[in-house]
DNA sequence: TTGAAAGCGCTAACAG
DNA sequence: CTGTTAGCGCTTTCAA
């Protein structure tokens, strides 16, 4: 059960091994008959280049590391799927990395996938130390983040405008009346600027943030649960008549809450999430939320990495993309009555 | 920028690159004092052995390679996430590669992976080509089975029992006293053996089947919806009470359709799902359906390929977990009085 | 206890 | 147009 090699191609196809690499990565001249008759025997001998021997000549593996937070968010399978199957489609495969925005796993991942020698990087999770992450860019390792736009790190990078987001879903549930919007956010960069855009609309319609309303978690619908439980419980006798949450799963957990406090969305309570994940469109009511074009810049970040790979050029390009806003039934104003004004 | 190399860090400590090798694999035995310089050298040096050298020299590539459907389905997210934790604990990493239930892609990544030559092969999606995947065995390649029982395919395999699955939903929907329960499958294996389930309870309960009240979609929220409104069309002076679905996708889709159709949950309709997906925990009202225990069966398969890799043994094992059923609020008898009885 | 040397499968000059 | 040859970084006898 020897695996086939270049050197049985050559011997049964009776020329040499060069002649083999040559039509193998096409490359040299050679007359076209030498070149279908090695062909052939590829193929009657279903022969399959190894290429770590090739990695080892300082060729590619053809292989891409993906870092991001926890693949079963649905954010981040989404991404994913869009991802794997653009570099599938360009010739790369993909080793997926789950850092749990954990340090430690941060830095092993970093470690095994340098050893394996990817040829490039796509960091889909904020990286904690970003020392570490301008120390492979220095290595002259392609490197790409999605999502996240910490300006502390030199490289390449697609995103949606975080801040305006945050703004534009705020300003939403002001505009349907709401003065006491509360805000619950995972504990991650793209987050801050999610907040404060949360802020700068409040700020630009004079209203006051009463940081009692603003929670941090990490993101799932559990916590998401747990988190509007505990705050309601805070301010029964004055609730928050809308809440911003910086993902959809928190704002699901949000919707799941409300059901057990008997409150009716969006009368007693409006909600807005982010990401328009496949969990904004089937929830009941379905989940008004801030979509980014997943699908675009899923495409955007595999070729511009594909394109550092393989061109060499290392040119910092950034490219931001303007959120949408999706209505849907958790904000809508369900009758011509704004709702409830509970400002001062 | 050179990569640091065994023969930098042998020179640096004074020692063969043979001597590297071994505190590398920590085979041989040499004086404590040399290990601990070799070993000091490499850290100051940050090395890190390369494994394409390594694997060239027949060591495995501690890369595995996992072949889903899609990623971007929560059941197959979920898992993944299991999958490649557990791998990540184990020394490994893993390629994932999305094959969309299509014959070309399918072969296209076997291929792909076989030339990166992975250490071994989580199958997790319904192989077309079964005699691909026996090749593949034949050749030694450790490969184990997940979620798919095909008999053909002669290799360990971890699965829920869908026959028994597909049967306690349909009797959960007997035992409400539903006659006329539709079944929407998805087009894949598993789901054959759900349906067989479906239609041993419904002839345990000596009802007949209605041909009619049968659909096979391939699984998206979306094709769900559609199905069971073109369904609900075709049965509108007698439409079924309760749907069974192959998998929680479909039957948020249904729950979708349901409410553009105005029919009230579970007393109009009864639904239930198949895999207790989050989609299912989320869902309003949320989703009763058949469990697979996800977290086990992930660690089960990796442990079991990662056996097969270290020990060289293909003994063919199989594990078959029993189906949870999880009552939720989509099958909830809310009174006293069973649903309409349709049957004639 | 250590090292020299052969070789894994492939690429890339360089010769012929 | 084709082949010879010298490595790539590592492992593994085998000898010293």
């Amino acid at each position: 059960m020897m695996e086939v090699t270049i050197y049985d191609v050559a011997e049964k196809a009776g020329v040499s091994i060069a002649t083999v690499s040559k039509v193998i990565n096409n490359t040299g001249n050679m007359r076209e008959s030498t070149r279908g008759k090695v062909k052939k025997v590829m193929e009657q001998l279903n022969y399959q280049p190894n290429i770590m021997a090739s990695a080892l000549m300082g060729k590619g593996t053809k292989t891409i590391g993906l870092l991001i937070n926890d693949i079963s968010n649905p954010i981040f399978s989404e991404l994913s799927r869009i991802i794997e199957d653009r570099s599938h489609e360009k010739g790369y495969s993909v080793i997926i990395c789950n850092t749990d925005d954990d340090v430690e796993k941060e830095l092993k991942y970093l470690e095994v996938l340098q050893n394996k020698r990817v040829d490039g990087l796509i960091v889909g999770s904020s990286f904690k130390d970003k020392s570490k992450l301008n120390e492979m860019i220095n290595l002259n390792v392609p490197l790409v983040m999605l999502t996240h736009m910490d300006e502390e790190v030199n490289a390449s990078k697609v995103a949606v405008d975080d801040y305006k987001g945050g703004f534009i879903a705020t300003e939403h549930l002001l505009e349907n009346g709401h003065r006491s919007i509360a805000i619950i956010a995972e504990l991650a960069d793209s987050s801050s600027k999610r907040i404060k855009g949360y802020l700068g609309a409040l700020e630009s319609w004079g209203i006051n943030h009463d940081p009692m309303l603003m929670k941090r978690i990490s993101a799932s619908v559990e916590n998401g649960m747990n988190q509007f439980l505990e705050l309601y419980k805070e301010h029964v006798e004055n609730p928050p008549t809308a809440v911003f949450t910086s993902n959809d799963q928190i704002a699901i957990g949000v919707l799941l809450a409300a059901k057990k406090l008997n409150l009716s969305i969006p009368t007693d309570l409006s909600v807005i999430g982010f990401d328009d994940t496949i969990l904004a469109k089937t929830a009941q009511p379905s989940l008004s939320t801030v979509a980014q074009p997943i699908a675009g810049m899923g495409k955007e970040v595999v070729d511009m990495l594909i394109d550092e790979i393989e061109t060499g050029d290392r040119s910092v390009k950034k490219i931001i993309h303007d959120p949408t806003l999706i209505i849907r039934e958790t904000t809508k104003v369900t009758s011509n009555q704004p709702c409830i004004n509970s400002d001062p």
